[in-house]
DNA sequence: TAAGTATTCAATATATCTATTGAATACTTG
DNA sequence: CAAGTATTCAATAGATATATTGAATACTTA
C-alpha cells in the first residue's frame, strides 16, 4: 500500500466515527443511553423524534461501534458500547465548554434563568460528602436510578418532588443533580426548592460524569 | 428559555465543533498543523489539497475556534489553538485506533510491509534513554524539527537520510518518530535502515503525542 | 506606484446527510 | 397459527458539505 493510500485509509475511517458524532440528535441519543440501556421507545420519548428517524440515528450509532442493541420481548434496549466511549464523548462535551464562548454563555443564561448558577463541582462534593452535612437528590426518572446512582444518593424524580417534601431536610445542604451539564432536571428542582427555602444547589455535571471519575479513580 | 430550545442550542454547537473535525482533509491538515505552524503553501504541499480547497478547510477550522492565523509577509500561518485542543483530539485518535478493528487492520498491514510492527511507546522510550543505549531519530522536515521535537533528537530528514548514514551508530538501538501514528515517514526509515543491518523500530505515536505527555506529566 | 505574490472569495455541480412518509419485518403472545 | 407489537426498511425531497473553477483581494517589494 503507497504512503497516500494509507494515509486516505486511515483518516477516512477517523472521519467516520467522527461524522457519527457530527448530528445534534445523535449525542442527545448518546446523552440518554449514558444513564443506561433504553429501548426505541424510551429515546423517543425523551427527545421528541419519530420513531423511524430515531431508529435511523441508532443504526448510525451502531454500525459504527458506539451503541450495542440487545433484544428482549418486544423491545430491542441500545446502550453505550463501553465507559471508554463515555469517557471520550465526556473529553469532548469538557472541552467544547470551556473552548466554545457561545456555548458558555448559552449554559450561564439557563442557570441564570434557574438562580443555579452557584453549581457544585464533583470536587466540591467529595468534599462536602466527607463532612456528612449533604444530602444527595437523583432528580432523574426511577429508571434510570436503578440502573445506576451517585453512592448515597436519593431518588426524587421531578414528578414525585411536591409530594416528597416533607422528608427534605431543612438544615441541610441539599445538592440536586440528573443526566449531565445540559441536563434541566436539577435546575428545575432548585428553583422550585429554593424558592421554598431550601439551602439546595445543582451538581455541575450528572451521574456518568460521576461514574466515569470513579473508574478512573480506582 | 424553555428546556428544549436550551438542549437544541448546546447540541446544536456541539455538533458544529465536531463537524468541523469530521472530516478527512482536516483531520490531516490538524496533523500537519501539531507539528508547528504552516502556511497554505505548507498544507498544500504535504497534503495535495488545491490552495483554494485547503484555504477553504483551514476556514472551516478557524471559525470554528480550532486554528488560528498569523500574517507575516507574503505568507498566512496557521497553527492549532491550543494544546488542550490537540489533547482532545490524540484522545480522539486513540479511542479510534484502539476500538476499529478495521483502522487497526489497515495499520497493521501497513506496519508489516514496512517491519515496522515492533514499535516502541513512550513508555518503552523513557525507560530506553534512562539506559542510555539509544539514539533518537527525528525523520521530519528540520522546519518541523525546529518547531519542537523530542529532547536529545537527532535531525535526520527522510531526504537526507543517506547522506547521513555514516553518523548513525550500529551497536546502538535507534528509534524513528515523525509527526504521529499515521505518517508513514518513520516506517519507511525502519525498512531503509532495517535492511542496512541498523538495529531500528519506530516509535508507535510521533513528537505531539510526546508533548502533550510532557505537559500533563508536569 | 506598479508588478508580483500568497491567499481568499464566489459560483457551481456533485455528493452526502437528514427527516418524513408509508409500508414491511421480526417477534411475542394468546 | 393468527393477531398484535416495537422496530426497521425503502423511497424521497430538501438541506448541507465538498471540490473545482476562475477571478478578486490584500499584501509586499522593487
Amino acid at each position: 500500500m503507497k504512503s497516500r493510500e494509507f494515509k486516505n485509509a486511515m483518516y477516512d475511517g477517523l472521519a467516520r466515527l467522527i461524522k457519527a458524532l457530527a448530528n445534534p440528535n445523535r449525542l442527545e441519543i448518546i446523552e440518554m443511553l449514558s444513564q443506561g440501556e433504553k429501548s426505541v421507545e424510551g429515546v423517543v420519548k425523551t427527545t421528541g423524534l419519530s420513531f423511524a428517524n430515531a431508529s435511523q440515528h441508532l443504526q448510525v450509532l451502531k454500525n459504527n461501534n458506539i451503541v450495542k442493541a440487545r433484544k428482549d420481548g418486544y423491545y430491542v434496549y441500545y446502550s453505550l458500547v463501553n465507559d471508554d466511549f463515555l469517557a471520550l464523548y465526556q473529553h469532548v462535551i469538557k472541552y467544547a465548554m470551556s473552548e466554545i464562548a457561545e456555548l458558555e454563555k448559552i449554559m450561564n443564561r439557563q442557570r441564570d434563568d434557574n438562580k443555579s448558577n452557584d453549581a457544585v463541582s464533583l470536587d466540591d462534593l467529595e468534599i462536602m460528602v466527607n463532612g456528612q452535612n449533604v444530602m444527595l437528590l437523583d432528580v432523574r426518572p426511577s429508571s434510570e436510578y436503578e440502573s445506576g446512582h451517585i453512592t448515597g444518593a436519593m431518588s426524587v424524580p421531578m414528578g414525585e418532588l411536591m409530594e416528597k417534601l416533607k422528608v427534605l431536610p431543612r438544615e441541610k445542604e441539599i445538592v440536586a443533580y440528573c443526566r449531565g451539564p445540559f441536563c434541566v432536571l436539577a435546575d428545575e428542582a432548585v428553583k422550585i426548592l429554593s424558592e421554598k427555602g431550601y439551602k439546595i444547589r445543582r451538581l455541575d455535571e450528572g451521574y456518568p460524569e460521576w461514574k466515569i471519575r470513579q473508574l478512573q479513580t480506582n
